[in-house]
DNA sequence: GCCAACGTTGGC
DNA sequence: GCCAACGTTGGC
């Protein structure tokens, strides 16, 4: 079992959207990084991941769950790139932001403090127990 | 709107 | 295979 952190924008796929998609979930389309990539091919079925919003609003805003593990992204055409699908969890009680990221010394760190560009990132135990805490998560959403 | 960090491309 | 130039991302 293994923790991840999937990053988007508002615009382009939002925590609605993805709440929408409901328990079949969908695809995480458009990663064009082979880090990213080979991150999503490593997810297996089951696999916890903070969904999180980079531009304006910098947070975690929900957790999802691996419902199918990679196979090729159907919005490419040259065959490279792969994506899995996500189906929501939960929303967080209390949205945990960047800037709360980054004051707390147990998540320094964190791939997301320390590249910021990875779109598709690997998170401890430790990491997703202690921002589970902070976003208010009962214990039965954590590991 | 700016800029730093990072990845990719292309010339040599 | 190296490296300069360029494009993109994302935080501020």
């Amino acid at each position: 079992m293994a923790y991840w952190l999937l990053k988007s924008e508002a615009e382009t796929w939002s925590w609605d959207q993805q709440k929408a998609s409901g328990n079949k979930g969908a695809e995480w389309t458009g990663v064009r990084n082979y880090q990213a990539r080979n991150n999503m091919r490593a997810m297996k079925n089951g696999d916890l991941g903070f969904f999180y919003l980079s531009g304006d609003d910098k947070c975690v805003v929900g957790v999802v769950k691996v419902v199918a593990e990679a196979h090729p992204d159907s919005t490419d055409g040259t065959g490279v790139w792969e994506c899995v699908d996500v189906a929501a969890v939960s929303g967080v009680p209390k949205p945990v932001t960047l800037a709360e990221i980054k004051s707390t010394k147990a998540l320094k760190s964190m791939v997301l403090v320390n590249n910021s560009r990875l779109s598709v990132q690997p998170v401890s135990a430790e990491e997703w127990s202690i921002i589970s805490r902070m976003a208010g998560l009962k214990e039965k959403s954590r590991s």
